[in-house]
DNA sequence: CGCGACCGAATGAACGTTCAATAGAAAGAA
DNA sequence: TTCTTTCTATTGAACGTTCATTCGGTCGCG
């Protein structure tokens, strides 16, 4: 990964704030400047355009997630173990970084995630899309289509993190237990 | 429901879309007007600004969304049925009128849905709402919170419609009831 | 005549982007 | 070391465009 040097991250965090409480079109790029604390000029020493400054923004993000769900991924672990593990860390991350969740959501429901490539989106979901092919495969999860699959299993995620957030009933450790129970039986063969 | 006039239609259709295509900030007043074949200033007849177009489009949006469903459902249907039935229904419409699909989607994920008042969106969803409720009661449903419940099996058709309409797998009336299944298998006591 | 629907050019504000100027660091020459 | 040069990072005022909104006027109906 390549370093990211402070104002370039500093832009890209003030980026991700202000689309979260303003949307794309709410955030011009004098008040990215100020709150990041450069001028309007700097921003275009590290981004083309705009379009280019939140096109880079769902890769960073795309990191941060990548990696919160990584790093709490241990080996050895039977697969449905893994499985709550997985989809628990996914829903906490989004719970703890509600900025992260909100403009994933904005932009992959906006003109702009068309032009990203699909193939840069999966490079990512790689691992992830291969714990649950493999789940298919060994006859752990029921068979169906694993694009289709690992998308249900993937908004399941978003949808709780938004009712904690946005209908601000806190979801106890216990209540995404809850949550992951009931995906699993949904998704799990039999 | 009160009569839109025909202009007034014409409005909110090519508003709708013009934001799938472009999105929000990609769709000027001007647009919106040429397409819908009146002058710009037709527009300010009918809506006191673009912001008010916008929320007035996604409750118009809401009732199509609704009288679909509703016009599917049938009485005496045993409540597994009537659950494959709906959430069958709700899928094919998102399928069948992408653009209500990634207007609302849009929509709710951005700073509009916050001005817009719980309880009008509530009222809305009250028949479903109260589907799945009675299900929770009657013990045919897992026993969990019935508002978490409630967007769980709404998130899993919106996402089902999407796979459809962006990865272009076209999904067979088989693989949606499969999919039914699979939330129903999730979502069922026991 | 009066009134509401409708038009579309004009207005003015907001915004993305540019660029000439400045500061500072790094490198090289003496 | 000290002076000179070069290159990069940064600034913020200025520019030009786009866009939401306004408003004086037209049309057609009762």
């Amino acid at each position: 990964m390549e370093i990211i040097a402070d104002k370039k991250k500093a832009i890209l965090e003030s980026t991700l704030k202000l689309i979260k409480e303003n949307g794309f079109h709410g955030t011009p790029m004098s008040q990215v400047a100020k709150k990041a604390g450069v001028a309007a000029g700097t921003i275009y020493h590290y981004f083309d355009s705009k379009d280019t400054l939140i096109m880079e923004l769902y890769t960073y993000t795309q990191h941060r997630l990548l990696d919160a769900i990584l790093a709490n991924s241990h080996e050895g672990m039977d697969y449905k173990a893994q499985f709550f593990n997985y989809w628990i860390s996914r829903c906490k991350f989004y719970i703890q970084n509600p900025d992260v969740l909100f403009f994933m959501e904005q932009f992959v429901n906006s003109p702009y995630y068309n032009r990203f490539s699909k193939e840069q989106d999966e490079r990512f979901q790689k691992e992830v899309f291969q714990f649950i092919a493999s789940g298919v495969e060994r006859g752990i999860l029921r068979p169906m289509n694993q694009r289709l699959m690992c998308i249900m299993i993937h908004s399941s995620a978003h949808s709780a993190a938004k009712v904690h957030l946005l209908d601000r009933v806190t979801l106890t450790d216990e209540e995404l237990q809850q949550l992951a129970q009931m995906v699993w039986d949904g998704v799990k063969s039999n």
